[in-house]
RNA sequence: GCCGACGUAGCUCAAUUGGCAGAGCAAGCGCCUUGUAAGCGCUAGGUUAUGGGUUCGAGUCCCUUCGUCGGCUCCA
């Protein structure tokens, strides 16, 4: 969520409703547990609102049930949510058995006497809220009475564990998740959604579908592609490339691994280890597979000899199989994998060139998303903040950051900025794309980079005669092929457009008769550059149908005997509509036409 | 990696308190020669993820390892 959008939810009656049913959870948890349970916090969200507790058992689904009868019981009760205030001292004492809530307190009182000096007296004020037995540590806002809430558009959905403030050093708490409505009828249209994501879930369409496998005899997050995976891949892949030479990049290869020393030398050795593969050493070198392209491209750009800045900026682009190590648990179908092909770009620019680079990779990525049907997309500008993390150089970051601005005000994009965001080396702009069912995906970046260029002592000639260090921009567009293509196959619910259907159309002869002419036609088709499959199994048409159907292959192409006397096929779409007879050249001219649309 | 749940045929799922591992789809073979979402019959398919334990007896109970899922952490 941008700021924006968080300060009008958090002013929303929704926000008071999800964090007051928060606060009854909170209680029916207590009293499920009497006198044995550590409550830490709980917030609204995006959907609902969760709960973190530290309890003497795990919770089990079947507890929710429970839990939930006794929220709609608190609910009914009408209890008043009433704010009362105390300073710290009395505090700790409220919650001097509750150990979470004393950290927040601690926490809370630190904050205060470094910033809030001057207004001390304000800032001892801690607020608490209470509604029937229960009172917790918050700023609220809260609902008037319980009696506001509609039980019927209350549901509790999962238990999960999370870390204690969120640090993976800390203790794991239980997490329920809970999400509540204005209106049942609001709570069935989002149960609908997270039903139908379940249903377009790219892990099981692509199993359904055919497109790719994980074996445990390959190992985890190594996806496997079958034929129809891989003709989509490479649809995707030349899709961008084909763009990319458009835009004035050059595509490089640079293999799959390196030596481990190169790694020390950008950096990403020491900040990145524990995500690498596990070194091979041969006698007296140690390797590495690549886990990103930039240091190889970096040092192919120093290998390819002195640079003018006349030759500059250089564009630099590769679709790399890169390989890292995720934490077993990290692993999500094609979303996150250990093998992922990037579609990877560095350009090599002069600081004042920062600028128009940075607008020209904002117009190609409009077009490929596009291209693609995301249309509902922001970008996130993340700049540096106060902290000390970041590269020191005032004058690069404020060079970089107002030319990032002022292509995206140029643009007019749909931006927001966020403080604090920016990758240790240098500000970046994130393209967070809406699909279908309004969940958002981080898709394409762009990242400027200070610092590696000097890392690996990249050098060109300037107008002054004198060696300068590139300014790099690392920018992906579809980010990686398997985690793109798990989104799409999830934002067109499996039915992807013409041009990237691993299979167009499908042959369906009624009779065996008819084979001979659907030979005839899949030459004449695949001629004119389609993906065509005839159907020669000896079920009913109608069976051949429904398979085409589930496979959702754009085309079915019913070929009888009435068809074969006139020289046509029968032409039914995936929709079910049935478009008729049409000639084998009218059948070329309607795909090419929906080919090239796009569609 | 951490917390929790789960793992039965290629896929989707059955199997009473611990008591003979089963069905549909897919696959193979055969019959039917078919008109816009599943024609009929037969056959084959399993060390119930893995290794160990409890028991007269384990798919079922306990432990190990691996994997998957929901989250957390991380994501150059």
């Amino acid at each position: 969520m941008s700021d924006q959008t968080q300060e009008t939810y958090q002013n929303s009656r929704l926000y008071r409703l999800r964090h007051s049913t928060a606060h009854i959870l909170a209680q029916a948890v207590m009293e499920m547990f009497p006198g044995e349970s550590q409550i830490a916090i709980g917030p609204p969200i995006e959907n609902g609102f969760y709960y973190d507790f530290d309890l003497p058992r795990a919770l089990t689904l079947e507890d929710l049930p429970v839990l939930e009868k006794r929220m709609c019981e608190i609910i009914a009760g009408q209890h008043k949510f009433i704010r009362t205030e105390s300073n710290i001292e009395q505090a700790r004492k409220q919650f001097a058995h509750q150990k979470y809530k004393l950290e927040l307190i601690e926490t809370i009182s630190q904050t205060h006497t470094v910033e809030g000096t001057a207004e001390k007296n304000e800032s001892d004020v801690i607020s608490f809220y209470t509604h029937d037995t229960f009172t917790d540590l918050c700023r609220g806002p809260h609902l008037d009475h319980t009696g506001e809430i509609n039980p019927k558009a209350l549901k509790l959905l999962s238990v999960a564990g999370a870390y204690w403030r969120g640090d993976s050093n800390n203790i794991m708490l239980q997490r329920i998740y809970g999400t509540i409505w204005s209106t049942p009828k609001e709570l069935r249209q989002y149960l609908w959604t997270v039903e139908e994501a379940k249903k377009r879930d790219h892990r099981k369409l692509g199993s359904q579908l055919g497109l790719f496998h994980f074996s445990s005899d390959i190992g985890p997050g190594l996806p496997l592609f079958t034929p129809a995976g891989e003709t989509l891949r490479h649809l995707m892949e030349s899709y961008v490339r084909d763009v990319q030479t458009r835009y004035g990049y050059q595509h490089v290869w640079t293999g799959h691994i390196a030596k481990e020393d190169l790694y020390k030398k950008s950096g990403h050795y020491e900040n990145y280890r524990d995500a690498m593969f596990p070194a091979m050493t041969d006698e007296n070198m140690t390797f590495r597979l690549k886990p990103m392209n930039c240091p190889s491209h970096m040092t192919l750009f120093k290998e390819m000899g002195k640079h003018s800045y006349r030759d500059l900026p250089i564009r630099f682009a590769e679709f790399a199989t890169l390989y890292r190590y995720e934490k077993s648990g990290e692993l999500t179908g094609l979303t996150r994998v250990r093998s992922v092909t990037q579609d990877d770009c560095h350009i090599f620019c002069t600081p004042n060139q920062i600028q128009d680079e940075f607008a020209l990779a904002l117009d190609l990525i409009q077009e490929v998303l596009g291209r693609y049907r995301f249309t509902d997309y922001r970008v996130r500008l993340s700049l540096r903040d106060d902290d000390g993390k970041y590269v020191q150089d005032d004058e690069k970051w404020r060079i970089a950051q107002s030319a990032l601005k002022t292509a995206l005000d140029n643009s007019g994009l749909d931006y927001y900025t966020e403080a604090g965001e920016a990758a240790f080396y240098g500000p970046k702009a994130d393209f967070m794309a809406r699909d279908v069912l309004g969940r958002e995906w981080q898709l394409s970046t762009i990242q400027v980079d200070f610092i590696q260029p000097s890392k690996l002592s990249l050098t060109y000639h300037g107008e002054d005669g004198q060696e300068h260090t590139p300014v790099v921009l690392h920018r992906a567009v579809t980010g990686s092929t398997e985690r793109f293509l798990g989104v799409l196959i999830e934002q067109y619910a499996g039915a992807f457009p013409l041009w990237l259907a691993p299979v167009q159309a499908i042959l369906i002869p009624i009779t065996d008769r008819n084979l001979e002419y659907c030979q005839q036609l899949r030459t004449t088709l695949q001629d004119n550059g389609l993906r065509v499959n005839i159907d020669t199994g000896n079920e009913r048409m109608n069976s051949k149908i429904r398979k085409a159907q589930v496979q959702k292959v754009p085309f079915m192409l019913i070929v009888g005997d009435k068809e074969e006397q006139s020289k046509s096929v029968s032409v039914r779409l995936r929709s079910g509509k049935n478009m008729g007879a049409q000639t084998i050249d009218e059948f070329i001219s309607i795909t090419n036409q929906q080919i090239s649309s796009g569609d």
